[in-house]
RNA sequence: GGGCUCUUAGCUCAGUUGGUUCAGAGCGCUGCCUUGACAGGGCAGAGGUCGGCGGUUCGAACCCGCCAGAGCCCACCA
């Protein structure tokens, strides 16, 4: 079969991709074997691959196929997230551009909108992924939405419920005035922002002419002020205490209160309390049992309590109340003033605290065995640097708001039958709702049509942190044979931004709802960022289209680009070049096999000089293949893939190759031929992991297959004992030949043009490896044991010395100058061993085995040198 | 403000319980080579007082302290 010249990866992937997957390679269902499982970070339904997802989906790949090949039952279990906010607010958008606001439609109507919308977008992600090379069980597919996935999470939350884990309650929360919505603490950044500090004056009752003064960043809550409060501490105010002062513009009388909360020193040390729009605020109101006035709408315009600013926004107000206060002589200064600003992560709106009655999930004892599983290493976070995060996270965790104001989501299974604090009931369906609404009431009479379920939706998180579960369906059915096979899994590989969010939320579920870890290992990959070190964003428009990406060079070389370079936790610093890099090394793999196959195979005679370099090359991988079983165990991917590299660059191309190939338009002989095959299979089968399409296109041009014998299913090789003399000695013959090289390099002497070689034995060495010698420096005779040749140039490796007698002028100011130097070397490197051997205190205190490593120095220092002397002297003087 | 992590070659990173003259790799850079797999190749080379200062030790890139710089997490003084 021709070959062609350069590797065209775009025609070979599709071909493989489709081929494992219509043989059903990706598939898994419980068998005898031990599995191996992977449940994909599930991304955003609508969502479009980014480098993020390259990466972190590259290594799941790798992990999955390396097992697989390792005779794992190995199962990567694929899917997406409804991401409520996220797609709501797509949705939302959408509708607007088409003229329709989502308050003009019903629930219903919506949710069939949204419905549309994620059957069009949705999983346009899974297929880009298939382009990545993402081995999933395609056919186990989940959605976070989808029916069964949707009554385990409504069965969660009223077990909870049932448990007294989840309470109602009214909370300060961050409300987006934009989305209408609270959204979380983790969902709000803070930023620093220029603003004004104003300084107002509040008359005392009842003392005309005196004044409070306060200092606040938002004059449009003072109508909202139940209070104003000084420190304890502060003289200057405690004779105000106790009295009361009036709000300017309302007129209404406020006590003066004393709290330590208030620092004498900022501002005016007086501070005016709006318990309904400050979490502080808040603290310091039930503290005094103030009164609460909530003075904003859902869409961050004023009520009626706002007065005559009824109906505006409250950054306008901001302004004309400020006005209005001038005008009226309560304001007594602006000042610039620089603070932290919270704005929602989604719409970017600044976000109003605000009192609202909310589902809340207590966290403490669910936190506590997610805590003790860490801390055992039941579950490992790798790097282990994230630990000191998760656990300051954990002991600190305070209970999680559950309720979103959305309609795309798992609705809260609460319904209302009055309108009491008291009067609802939670319950998997209307109908056992019905039932216990019947019992809590008292009234037998009750009817569906008189129940009303909560109109909110639960967070999105609140269905992800179930996920290793409820793919396999395990809360429902907890004894189905897939959740008792495929559970706990393996690894999970994520961004360490959702540790919080989702890794140590599905711990906590793990434990509570399965009674076991979810997975056992949490690879945290890092951030991948350009060039410049900024965080990849679709506004800064600095991130590569990866399909592009893709299309250009070959899923192969960008999954090899992306993690030469990404260790885990690191950042990624994102070049194209590396992704280049990639396609090279894909290309030289391409041609290597050219290489071989354009030989002819003819005979039967193997010469020496292939036989050693088989026996040394199947060494050295075994040597390279244990230490890429030690990465890998300790999930350093990135090494891993770099002795690969190396092993297949460097060991396999330019040496093994180099030395097995048969002289110019001469065949190879049949056994060297088979022997290069098989070595080139092990080659495959490592790399396969990391670059499976050229792996696979390559291996099935090596030999006619059967239908089934496919790389990607194949046996991963043993490790297996090796002899690491001669993995030695090779390096040795390597320094030999480029030796030798060099001296052609310097005399000019061309590469075809043969020459000789005298070695002088002082070390054991090898002799069947003198073919290679012979092979790759092109050296004719190899005498053994003599003496040094005159007129030759000369080198050393190890205590060996070799000396390549030249026709050419051989400068011996120049040898001697070259040998000179070589002692000196030595001798300083001798000194510096007896410095230490001649300290008491080293020899002491030193373990005996470095001591003796260092006598062991000494004596081959030593014997070097006197080599080098005799060759001095040799040249007089 | 509190906590955590990091600082090694131009760039990205190794350096695995302190012990070879230990200062490494890849990329990039420089020079040379190249009609027989690959110019997307080969060979050779340059480059760092291991952030700074001090300490512990026979011995420190590695352990301890202080300082400087970077990043992350948490809390948010109106």
């Amino acid at each position: 079969m021709e070959l062609a010249a350069k590797y065209n990866p775009s025609e070979v992937e599709r071909k493989w991709y489709q081929y494992w997957d219509e043989k059903g390679f990706f598939q898994s269902d419980p068998d005898e074997r031990e599995p191996y499982v992977i449940v994909i970070p599930p991304p955003n339904v609508t969502g479009v691959l980014h480098m993020g997802h390259m990466l972190n989906n590259t290594l799941q790949d790798v992990l999955i196929r390396r097992a697989r090949l390792k005779g794992f039952n190995a199962l990567w279990v694929p899917g997406t997230d409804h991401a409520s906010i996220a797609t709501e607010a797509k949705v939302v958008r959408k509708l607007k551009d088409e003229g329709i606001e989502k308050s003009d439609l019903t629930r219903e109507e919506f949710l069939k909108h949204a419905w549309d919308w994620t059957h069009k977008h949705g999983g346009i992600i899974l297929k880009q992924l298939r382009y990545l090379g993402a081995s999933c069980d395609w056919r186990r597919t989940k959605f976070t939405l989808d029916d069964d996935m949707y009554e385990s999470v409504i069965k969660v939350f009223v077990d909870l419920y049932n448990k007294g884990k989840i309470y109602r309650g009214y909370r300060m929360v961050n409300w987006d005035p934009e989305a209408r919505t609270t959204v979380s603490d983790e969902e709000v950044i803070y930023e620093d922002e220029d603003g004004k500090l104003y300084y107002i004056n509040y008359p005392i009752a009842g003392h005309q002419g005196e004044y409070i003064q306060i200092a606040t960043t938002r004059p449009e809550t003072i109508l909202g002020d139940t209070a104003i409060a000084v420190s304890p501490e502060n003289e200057k105010y405690a004779h105000l205490i106790g009295k009361k002062a009036i709000v300017p513009i309302a007129g209404r009388e406020i006590p003066i209160i004393a709290d330590d909360y208030v620092d004498p020193e900022f501002g005016t040390g007086a501070l005016k309390i709006t318990p309904a729009h400050d979490p502080n605020d808040k603290e310091i109101g039930d503290r005094h049992g103030l009164e609460i006035i909530d003075i904003f709408n859902e869409d961050g315009t004023l009520n009626e309590h706002g007065l005559h600013y009824q109906g505006q926004d409250r950054f306008e107000v901001r302004k004309s109340i400020t006005e209005e206060l001038r005008q009226k002589g309560f304001l007594v200064k602006e000042e610039p003033h620089r603070h932290r600003v919270g704005r929602s992560e989604r719409t970017k709106a600044v976000i109003e605290p605000r009192l609202s009655r909310q589902w809340f999930l207590k966290m403490k004892e669910l936190a506590e065995p997610a805590i003790r599983a860490v801390r055992e290493g039941e579950v490992k976070l790798i790097p282990k640097k994230f630990e000191n995060t998760y656990f300051h996270w954990m002991e600190n965790v305070r209970d999680w708001n559950i309720s979103r104001q959305l309609w795309w989501g798992h609705r809260i299974p609460a319904y209302y039958y009055g309108d009491g604090e008291e009067d609802f009931v939670v319950a998997e369906t209307p109908e056992q709702a019905l039932e216990l609404a019947r019992q809590k009431s008292g009234n037998p009479g009750l009817r569906l049509e008189d129940l009303r379920q909560d109109e909110d939706v639960l967070d999105t998180w609140f269905s992800s942190w179930l996920w290793p579960i409820t793919v396999f369906d395990g809360i429902r059915h907890p004894e189905n044979p897939d959740f008792k096979y495929y559970y706990p899994t393996n690894d999970l590989v994520t961004a360490p931004e959702i540790l919080f969010f989702w890794v140590a939320r599905m711990i906590m579920a793990g434990y509570e709802f399965a009674g076991d870890k979810p997975f056992e290992n949490v690879y945290l990959t890092g951030i991948v960022r350009d060039k410049l070190g900024r965080k990849m964003s679709k506004s800064l428009g600095n991130s590569p289209d990866p399909i592009k990406l893709i299309e250009q060079y070959g899923a192969d070389a960008v999954r090899t680009g992306m993690l030469l370079t990404s260790p885990a936790g690191n950042d990624l610093p994102f070049d194209e070049q590396l992704v280049v890099q990639g396609r090279n090394f894909a290309n030289k793999i391409w041609n290597g096999f050219r290489l071989v196959k354009s030989w002819k195979v003819d005979g039967d005679d193997q010469p020496d000089y292939a036989r050693e370099a088989v026996r040394w090359y199947r060494n050295r991988f075994q040597h390279v293949l244990h230490q890429i079983e030690d990465d890998f165990a300790k999930y350093r991917i990135s090494e891993a893939l770099k002795k690969i590299y190396s092993l297949i660059w460097d060991d396999y191309s330019s040496w093994f190759l180099e030395m097995i190939k048969p002289p110019y338009g001469q065949p190879v002989d049949r056994k060297t031929y088979e022997q290069t095959l098989e070595i080139l299979e092990n080659n495959l089968k490592v790399l396969h992991p990391f670059m499976p399409f050229i792996t696979e296109e390559i291996w099935q041009h090596i030999r006619p297959r059967r239908d089934d014998e496919a790389l990607i299913v194949a046996r991963y090789p043993e490790p297996a004992p090796y002899d690491k003399t001669l993995v030695e000695q090779a390096e040795q013959v390597k320094e030999i030949i480029s030796n030798i090289r060099k001296i052609r390099k310097e005399k000019q002497i061309a590469p075809k043009e043969p020459l000789d070689l005298t070695a002088v034995i002082n070390e054991a060495f090898d002799e069947a490896l003198w073919s290679l010698v012979r092979k790759a420096a092109n050296v004719k005779d190899i005498r053994t044991g003599g003496e040094a040749p005159a007129n030759s140039a000369s080198f050393r490796v190890g205590k060996n010395e070799f000396f390549v007698p030249l026709d050419a002028f051989i400068n011996p100011e120049e040898e001697k100058a070259k040998l000179e130097e070589e002692l000196k070397y030595l001798e300083g490197f001798l000194a510096s061993v007896r410095k230490k051997l001649s300290n008491e205190r080293f020899v002491q205190n030193a373990p005996a085995a470095v001591v003796d490593k260092e006598r062991k120095k000494e004596a081959d220092a030593l014997e070097k040198i006197a080599l080098l002397r005799k060759r001095l002297e040799a040249f007089g003087k």
